[in-house]
DNA sequence: GTCTATACTGCGATAGAC
DNA sequence: GTCTATCGCAGTATAGAC
């Protein structure tokens, strides 16, 4: 067990209960967020945390051991907050209305939260250093409890014999797209940013074609 | 114009004749490569990208002219790879045959080039800075004239309806994922790396959901 | 063309006054 | 609890011997 996991899966530091201490530490966090999506963990200096957080340098080391348990807490938030998205799920749900579900929710984090995503995914592509911890065994339970729902639905002819782990694959990537690559496209159309009329075609046509394409019927939209 | 536009911008420096110099140069150029995909460009130290190369550090500085012109050049390579793979595309061609050729090809560059797949997510994932260059006028004409032929298709009833843009967005984000994510599905899966296998039937799977879901017949299997 | 030794800079972290 | 001043290190880059 490497650094990263023994501060990832210590628990949350004692939250001692001053209302400065609070704020602050909100504040610090936000900041990191931003600068760690932006520049990678190696990439982001503390003095520019403290710039846009509008603090001294010293007091990030007030509030956070270093710079690492700084990172650790940000990944953590995210984790959490995606986490708490994805819990309910059952073999008798309609395939349609769940995958449709899924795709909006995920869309809606990447326009929500393009940070959270941003970071992840970098800490993903330089090797999941951070995370090690968090693709335990726990995870990949989790993971084939999905997959099972959705291989339950082919078997019972519910939708096409579709590989459920590429499935959730390809639901994952065509989201997160929309946030990590959120420059390319705003290039490419040469708008200031991409906007919400952009999401919104944008989690149409996925769910169109990944349902079609599993031989699914899209519900009435919500 | 910034630093890195200019560097781009440029054409490559004039290759000297030298066996050994060309001999190091591509030593180097993989090194850096292989670095910069797992750090990224700040997380990537010289001294890291020398050992790797079992060069001394002060080699590199002597055959390109500082970390950033190495990253650049690096970057370059990359963008020529995937510039040339897919020029060719006309309204007469089976939209079919074309979307699947294309799933494939795009599958093959991240089982075969996942650094270069790595290097250009984080890249655009921290805003572009290098590559602001390359999203210019000709690359969105580039990008519009792909959008133009997959929607010609839609309107003579080739296919379904589907906004080309976002079914481009879906190939890229799907296909890439599996180089870049590849830690993650690693982790997921249990293995000790994704196997050819895992590409096959992910290839597999996502020309099956798009092609069914855009409406249009698989081709048979070549 | 190669490599050692070193100058210089920026960053993480801390000491210690307030 | 806040902030200035500073230490020490890591990393880029270069000078200059071979």
């Amino acid at each position: 067990m490497n650094t990263f996991d023994a501060a990832l899966s210590k628990s949350p530091p004692v939250r001692r209960t001053g209302r400065i201490r609070q704020k602050n530490e909100e504040l610090i966090l936000s900041a990191a967020a931003e600068e760690f999506a932006r520049h990678g963990f190696k990439g982001t200096s503390m003095s520019a945390i403290a710039l846009r957080a509008a603090l001294p340098k010293a007091n990030l080391h007030y509030y956070f051991t270093n710079k690492l348990g700084l990172y650790v807490e940000v990944m953590r938030h995210i984790l959490e907050l995606w986490d708490s998205a994805f819990d309910h799920l059952s073999v008798d749900d309609d395939p349609a209305a769940v995958l449709a579900d899924y795709i909006r929710t995920k869309m809606e984090f990447s326009r929500k939260q393009p940070q959270a995503s941003k970071i992840f995914a970098m800490e993903v592509i330089s090797g999941c250093a951070c995370l090690s911890a968090h693709f335990n065994e726990d995870y990949r339970e989790w993971f084939r409890g999905r997959a099972a729902v959705f291989q339950a639905w082919s078997d019972a002819g519910k939708m096409d014999p579709i590989d459920p782990m590429h499935l959730i694959f390809l639901i994952w990537s065509s989201t997160q797209h929309y946030a990590d690559f959120s420059d390319q496209i705003r290039r490419i159309t040469g708008q200031r940013r991409v906007t919400k009329e952009d999401f919104e075609r944008g989690t149409e046509t996925l769910i169109r074609v990944i349902l079609k394409g599993c031989g699914l019927t899209p519900p009435r939209p919500s």
